[in-house]
DNA sequence: AGAATCGGAGAACGACCGTTCTCCGCAGCG
DNA sequence: CGCTGCGGAGAACGGTCGTTCTCCGATTCT
């Protein structure tokens, strides 16, 4: 018999794969016992439903989302480099075989309608993801209304990317980035500059 | 009885509300059959599979969205104010009530993996508007790469708008557009350029 | 060793889904 | 007026899902 808290890790990074790879609610729960290896009984002692262990996933994957985004910033050196190092770690999961997109926004929009805790999940990872490139812009010394707009480059190019199967959305994303931060930074340009 | 053109509009129509507004696999062919006020026997007669019935959305959804950023890109003068008509449309949609997200990236993320036909007509969709951005930026003297940067703040800011149910997301991308264009048509600050 | 407890395998259950079928009322036509 | 065929309402069917239950072997404690 195997240990509690290896049980939860093998259950939860089970159903990780299997809803990424092919949506929440065309996985059974009989899918992930497969997966995992641990039994009904006992995923449902550690999960009280479906939805509590779709939670459990969710926070999983920010865990790691954090973990990866970290990691790239902390392999760049400038204050600039370290924002579009951001970029260039979604260049590398791109191009992962198993690529589908950003399981948070797959989720929200499979079930953000009608489960307030999954819902809840999403906006919690989003707004990390916010509050982290706003302290990475803070500490470029680009002003508060730069980092809402490379969140959005972020977004788009992943959502894009998923569908397009173009893993070039990444470089799309970091040129504009790159060229939004020049602006915002080196002053090219303010809203009443004229040519 | 009713026309059999009536008919589909009604079915594809309701079918469209309830779709996106709960997502695809929560939505039951009777829920549709309650909503239309078209009998079962009818709209299967009509579409031989629910999927087939998702295709017809989908590309209904394509058409509106084609007529709404061309109503809004021609009521804009300049060739630059085309182009952030796009995000004023943008703004005006997110404040609806019922704004759930973008439904193709909604769908795509719900059976993109599992049902090629479903992928496809996103594909199309996403294609097509990346062509409409493209055109408007060759009109107003753009480079290439500008139209895919505009395109990404677009679906960035519909995911993100979305899921923070912050409106203004659309401003953010705006703003943001605003400066790609000026960096990209006023030359403001080209990749090689020192501060 | 014998009793009690635990967990695994998988059947069982009730609910729902996509799809088809049955039944019935109603129009058109001889 | 009786027959025929079409369409609507909704039951029926086979399948799957989330969740629970049953049975049984293994382990632990006395």
């Amino acid at each position: 018999m195997i240990d509690e808290q290896t049980a939860r890790e093998r259950v939860v990074s089970a159903a990780d794969r299997l809803f990424y790879a092919r949506g929440v609610q065309a996985v059974g729960m009989d899918a992930v016992r497969g997966e995992s290896g641990v039994s009904l009984k006992r995923i449902y002692a550690l999960f009280p439903s479906k939805e509590e262990l779709i939670v459990a996933v969710l926070r999983h994957r920010t865990d790691r989302w954090n973990a990866g985004v970290t990691g790239a910033v902390d392999g760049a050196g400038t204050p600039r480099e370290r924002l579009l190092a951001v970029f260039d770690f979604l260049a590398g999961w791109f191009r992962e075989d198993d690529f589908r997109g950003c399981a948070f926004i797959n989720v929200f929009g499979e079930l953000g309608g009608g489960s307030d805790r999954v819902a809840e999940a999403v906006r919690e990872q989003k707004e990390s993801f916010g509050r982290e490139v706003a302290e990475l812009v803070r500490a470029a010394g680009g002003p508060d209304r730069l980092a809402p707009q490379l969140v959005l480059l972020a977004e788009g190019a992943q959502t894009t990317a998923a569908i397009s199967r173009d893993p070039d959305m990444a470089g799309h994303a970091r040129a504009a980035a790159e060229t939004l931060i020049r602006c915002a930074l080196d002053g090219a340009g303010e809203p009443a500059a004229t040519a």
